[in-house]
Parts: C-alpha cells; sequence; structure tokens
DNA sequence: GAGAGACTACTCGGATACAGTCTGTCCGAGTAAATCCGG
DNA sequence: CCGGATTTACTCGGACAGACTGTATCCGAGTAGTCTCTC
C-alpha cells in the first residue's frame, strides 16, 4: 500500500500555488520544469486537483492554475482525496459470510469487528492530514528553506507566472 | 491506495488461529474452506505470516498452522506488515532537489517537510493498528458473534484441527 | 507383535498466466491573449 | 488609429503503450504421520 507519486508532485505544485500573489496564474509547464517531472503525466494529478475544484484554471497564453480558495482552507487530505480518490484504505469484503457453520439465511446486523480497527485507523490518519492546511506548509518551508533558495524559486516563479 | 485482500484474509485466519487449543494446528485447506477462499493463493498469505515469525506450521498430515506466540502479543500491525511489506506508505523522492534555481552543488539537510506530514499521518495509522492485539480482538468477536455460531464453528474447526 | 518400507496429507517454493493499475507519451479540440492586416 | 482575422500558447480530454503489481492456478520437492507387509 504505497500512495502514487502523483500525490507528491501535487502536494509540492500546491505549495507553490499557495505563495503564487493573488490573481496570477503559473502553467503546468513552468510547475514541471521546476520540479524536473515529465509535463503530460503531471498534468493528469493537476487535472485530479482541478476536477475536485481545489484549483482553478485559465485557458489561452499566460494561463495555467492557481488555488480556488485560501491556503488555509486547503488540507493535504484533499489533495491526497483529490489525487488518489476518496474511498477508504481498507475494502471488508464479508468474507464471515463464506462461515459454513452458519445457518441458512443468517443475516448479520452490524459490520465486520476487523473492519472496524481498519477503519479506525484509517480514520486516524485521515485526521492528521486533515489538520495540515497548505497556509501552515508554506510557513514551515518558508522556515526551513534558505532565503535565497526561497527568494531565488519565487523569481524564477513570477518571471513565468501570467 | 487501498490494502490488498490477502490482508483481510490473513487478519481473520489469525482470528480463527486464535481461538485454537494450545498445540493444535489447523490447514490452509480448513481455512480455505470456512472463509470461502481460493486454497492455494490463502496460501501466500500464510507463508508471509511464517516467514515474519507471526505463526508456526508443522508439515505431514495434521500438519498446518498455529500462531507462534500468544495473541496478546500478536497486533493488528504486525499481520498487516507481515502481508504487505513494513515500508512507509509514502515515499519522499525529493523532488525538490531538481528545482533549477538551486545553486550548483547544493546538499540540502533534514528532510522534505511535506515528508514528515505524511510520515507522521503514517505513524498516526500505525499507532492505532499497533494498539489492537489478537486477544482483545478474540474478545470483542465472542461478545459479539451470536453463541450459537462461535461455537458451531469452533466445533467445525476443532473437527478438523491435527 | 515389531520393524521396515510404502503411502498419504500436508507445507513450501517456484513457474506461470491474467487482469488491473500506475506511469508516461501523443495528439486533437477548445480557448483566450497577442499579433497582424486591411480599412 | 481601429476592428476583425490570424497566430500562438496554453488547458483539457481521450487514446494508447509499457511496466509493475495483485490475484490466481498449477506442479514438483520435501516432510511427518499412518498404514501395510514381512519376518
Amino acid at each position: 500500500m504505497i500512495l502514487k507519486s502523483q500525490v507528491e508532485w501535487a502536494l509540492h505544485c500546491c505549495a507553490i500555488l499557495s505563495g503564487l500573489p493573488e490573481g496570477r496564474y503559473l502553467s503546468t509547464k513552468a510547475l514541471a520544469e521546476l520540479h524536473g517531472l515529465p509535463k503530460e503525466y503531471l498534468s493528469k494529478a493537476l487535472q485530479s486537483l482541478s476536477q475536485a475544484g481545489l484549483v482553478h484554471t485559465t485557458l489561452g497564453p499566460s494561463g495555467g492554475y492557481r488555488l480556488a480558495k485560501p491556503a488555509a482552507e486547503v488540507t493535504f487530505l484533499d489533495i491526497i482525496e483529490a489525487v488518489e480518490g476518496n474511498g477508504r484504505t481498507f475494502v471488508c469484503n464479508n468474507i464471515r459470510a463464506n462461515n459454513p457453520c452458519r445457518p441458512e439465511g443468517y443475516c448479520e446486523v452490524g459490520s465486520c469487528a476487523i473492519a472496524r480497527v481498519m477503519w479506525e485507523a484509517d480514520e486516524a490518519w485521515r485526521t492528521k492530514l486533515r489538520s495540515v492546511t497548505l497556509a501552515e506548509l508554506g510557513q514551515v518551508l518558508e522556515s526551513e528553506i534558505p532565503p535565497q533558495i526561497w527568494n531565488g524559486t519565487f523569481e524564477w516563479v513570477l518571471d513565468r507566472a501570467g
């Protein structure tokens, strides 16, 4: 059970977009160059974000993406679910129903105890991811990345943002 | 990111094995019949458990599996890691290193802030799974399953346990 | 009745096959800004 | 100088291909009880 690399890409792209001034758009091409990723395939991840309403897009030259909401309202979980789908990490196929010892036509009530534990763990994971927003991530990044690189990157980005 | 069905199978099989009297073994065939699963493929999951040392096996007739440790010492996480591997659910490919604005030969220290959040969420998931043992699961199951089915199942099982 | 050998039922590991997902590429349609051209 | 047509640069969506993983089956090798056969 490993998250696909598109999740990592989407998170990094959102981190960049959250630092973009209001109303500016950044193209897939620029995002791909900045992270050294295949432009066409990265585009799929961004389309997922767009479809989930996390990101807004404009066509034409100087088009591209920007966040659709304030960075403080976008969580890690939003981004991950947009890319990876919002299903649970554990699906219960109710194999207890195959027990040959059960009376004919027996219908169980309630969910399988094993599935409940798995779902609680899943929920713990989601709770953590729901608690971190892009705004908080931006603060951490700004405090950790050497100022010259941080500023240089955003000069580079603004140079390409429409 | 969905756990494979072998995880579900392994958990159910361990639940049954934890109810087995000391020293008795239950065969793959019986476990497969009980859950309505393909015997050969289920065997792969059980082999994983065996390789991880969670389960002990004997060859020959009346051979099969039993738990290698007391049920109170086997956690959900043990079983899941045995089947699914013990790697993290998020791998950081350090794509920030591809940033064209970084000075030549720049070497970062510390891990990516994005990866750290993902790993904390992963750890929250693992912590929950580490906190539930097979012994606790057995108690819940016994309290939830109607006594006639519970007893009938274990009669069926003991009938086939060597 | 005792011991040796054959038999049986099981685990283990490898080989194989198939389907689905992940990764990646390519191309055409649509859109909006910039550019060009005729009046 | 102005307005319409063309060009350009981008997104979007679908089609496609290759690699990898998950699911499933089959078979031979090895092992430990059981059964049989012989003395």
